[in-house]
DNA sequence: CGTTAAACGAGACGGTACGTCGAGTCTTTCG
DNA sequence: CGAAAGACTCGACGTACCGTCTCGTTTAACG
């Protein structure tokens, strides 16, 4: 799941018509045309065959069905578009990345990954994909800018990292799928100032 | 949308048989229950019709659609399970909305909930309904509590409230809908003594 | 089989909304002029469906598959289209009767049949439906014109009629479905002159 | 059509990798096999060449379509079955042939035969092809039979040798392909005795 | 004897139709 | 008239074959 499934990881001499490597590509673009297009719900696999040129049965022999299809597509697209930043300082990392990322999620990418969590709970493989992907990578980001931070001094001892990372994250996509209040720079300078630099940072 | 739709306001005389307002019950009871056992997008308005012996016609009669069924069920579930707390502090009152508030998304209308968030991207009737319903009681409560605090004292002055009541919904939906870490005591407490009260209460 | 399957015999009152007769026969003509247009096998019920604007559920909802439907379709026309004639002779009924018949079977219906033809082997039951139809009908008529005959004192004793019977619809279908020469009334005229009266007429 | 075909009748000097000519027969014996179980409707191009453990596009290369594999699986075996007889009088030479071909028609190739038919009168290619083979055949076999009886004397003048070759045919096949009835020995000796003698011999 | 071109098994490819299922609507009968 | 039952249209589903097209490999005949 979550990626294109190839027939058996180390394949012997590999026989028959090997897959058509940009098949992949063509696919996922077309699934990001349509989703952008229609939206999730109304995302069909006719329409994306028919958008590619393609057969369903060569989409359903790549991905095991619509969500497992849109997932690649969006943690594709999430681990091209998560840099890590380094400006040396604290509160200039955690805006530059979360404004970065709240950027990256009011584009198409965001409803489509919004759509995704809807059908977390009915679908624990589908969670425990989305969440290796896209909520790690995004984690694991925020917790190095807080370890440089502490190299450098920056944090305070016993300072609830663990928290910070977790609340950085929540406010943002809070915003996005729930209130639907614009992800923007006040914002985030409101978060980083407000409620992270008083968690962490040392002489607030 | 989101209440059943009763047949004009003033229905002048009212002629033939009126409508059995039971059903309405009866109707959200098999929502709900069809929507535990198979999740809401496996769940079909056949199958609710069939296990509240009713007919089709009945279900749109009185909700435009399954979206509509369906929110309608939650939100009336919402509002018999946010009881306003009162216990004379601040850190007392949050304690005891957000361990219940809690509870309540940790049982089955916390996942009808995300599914329905699923749905919010691309149908903005929803969005609104879910926002004037399941959002706003939330955060009334939360001001509320954030206003009783005040008039005793405990508030900062200038304390960002609009922030803290963001950061509290933000903080259980993140863990329910996101990440799949448990919705329990010990987190709750965390939240408000590491983030909630640092960011508003007085001395801190 | 073979007849649209109405849900159950003797269904105590008829609940729901009953079936749509007129849709049968919309169905019926839909399927006659898609199979005149392309033929049995290029046939599609997607195009049955669409001539019809049916959905193709309420095809399947009266019969079990594309052969039933056309079984069905010809023997309809079959019943409206094999008058049992009376000239006063025998060889007057002979020569009206498979006349009519040839000209029946070299129309479209024609075709359609054959095309059941080919699927007898492998469907027991469309085989049977197929002979208690199609085959029964024709050969009962042939039996009542050879018992007038026979009353009329046209008949030798002991005249094989099962033999011409048999003879009159294989010399007819084996022209048909076989070689493909024409069916036509000089070649009527010679079944009735050469074969059959002297297998069953008086003083031959 | 009808047989392999070879790559062009006069291929120059013949480059690369010859066909494997046992290919022929394993395909032709695989697509028996298989539609010995299946019939003919059910036989699929993707069977034959898994049970011969070939590529689709052996097939291809030698056959241009199920079809055409099918008829000349079919003409294949018939022309090792259909044995002249020569037993020195005319009742004794009809009486061989059609028990023959009767016993030929009456195992798996007669429901395979019957298939074709039902395709004939949408693929006029393959109607010819069938007619020239299969029907030809066996027509000619008759008619060196009633050639043999004439030099012998045992023909009436103007006997319609026509007729009797067609109504030799059409009756068996009749019972073959439409009523289903047994064609047994004592069907054809009524055949013969009670039709075609009377049909064409001297002095009945 | 090495080159080379076609045949071979395997299976991916773009298509088309399949038969099913769910949505939302419509049409009966019964109460 | 309301409600239960279920037929209706529409359209997407995921599967199965079609006939074609690469692949990597094998096998003769040519040079």
């Amino acid at each position: 799941m979550a990626t294109p499934v190839y027939s058996g990881a180390a394949r012997t001499p590999q026989r028959g018509r090997p897959r058509d490597a940009s098949r992949d590509d063509a696919l996922r673009q077309a699934a990001l045309e349509v989703m952008a297009e229609v939206g999730y719900r109304a995302l069909t696999m006719d329409a994306v065959a028919a958008r590619a040129r393609a057969g369903k049965a060569t989409i359903y022999r790549r991905w095991e069905s619509k969500l497992d299809l849109v997932i690649d597509t969006c943690t594709q697209l999430a681990q091209r578009n998560l840099a890590e930043p380094d400006t040396g300082s604290l509160a200039g990392d955690l805006r530059e990345f979360l404004s970065a990322f709240a950027a990256f999620l009011s584009g198409p990418i965001g409803k489509a990954a919004q759509a995704l969590v809807g059908e977390l709970p009915h679908e624990p493989e589908l969670a425990t994909a989305f969440r290796d992907t896209f909520l790690i990578a995004q984690r694991d980001v925020l917790r190095r800018i807080l370890d440089r931070a502490d190299e450098r001094g920056e944090l305070r001892a016993n300072a609830p990292r663990g928290m910070a990372v977790e609340i950085a994250g929540a406010a943002l996509i809070y915003r996005l799928m729930l209130t639907g209040d614009p992800l923007d720079l006040p914002f985030v300078d409101r978060v980083v100032d407000q409620v992270l630099l008083p968690l962490v940072a040392e002489g607030q």
